[in-house]
DNA sequence: CGGGTTTGACCAGCGC
DNA sequence: GCGCTGGTCAAACCCG
């Protein structure tokens, strides 16, 4: 079975990694500490949707260190759950995890429903671009991470099939912390 | 003036 | 090789 503790400790080997989550609602106390000498596994969380109290006006979003939401995605990704309402806590999940490999990279990526297109995330970015998508009726625009020396990236879109909900990529890991 | 955004051009990967 | 698509570059532009 998946286990979603240990995918996270083995990330953890990455030098000065604080919090997968750029969600500034999500809990930045957990920290990882990890003895694992395996390399870090990619894998690509696009087809989870985390959140949202939906009709709520104060949107709430769900840390992935919460026990219930570890355990529906560990059961998401082995396929033991398909349907948004086996999952606890209004989140939905709509497929399990579209990429899972192991390699030396670091990608993930979600969707959250919100009415700003860019959610601050507690980093400062750069824009660099932006490109209409095939597969979507609205533009991806692309990200790089401000401070010197970090190459981290983001993407963010809103889904096509639903505009109510953006998706956000991230690909690497912060080389500091954030500014906020 | 410095830093961020816009936007067309360019490039790489992939399928045919 | 060619065309399509997505990702990046960089000059021009904008704004505080």
């Amino acid at each position: 079975m998946f286990n979603f503790n240990s995918t996270m400790n083995s990330i953890s080997q990455f030098e000065n990694y604080p919090n997968p989550n750029p969600n500034p609602n999500f809990d930045n106390e957990v920290s990882y500490n990890s003895t694992n000498d395996n390399p870090p596994p990619c894998f690509d969380f696009l087809d989870y949707i985390m959140s949202i109290d939906e009709g709520s006006e104060s949107e709430e979003y769900i840390s992935l260190q919460n026990k219930d939401v570890q355990e529906s995605v560990a059961n998401c990704i082995d396929g033991s759950l398909d349907s948004a309402d086996d999952f606890p806590l209004n989140i939905k999940c709509t497929r399990a995890v579209k990429k899972y490999k192991t390699q030396m990279e670091f990608k993930y990526a979600f969707r959250t429903k919100s009415n700003l297109d860019f959610m601050d995330d507690g980093f400062k970015w750069r824009k660099y671009g932006k490109k209409m998508i095939k597969s979507s009726p609205n533009p991806r625009n692309y990200f790089k991470c401000s401070s010197g020396g970090c190459s981290v990236k983001k993407r963010v879109e809103r889904d096509g099939e639903d505009p109510t909900y953006v998706i956000t990529t991230y690909e690497g890991v912060h080389n500091h912390e954030s500014p906020t």
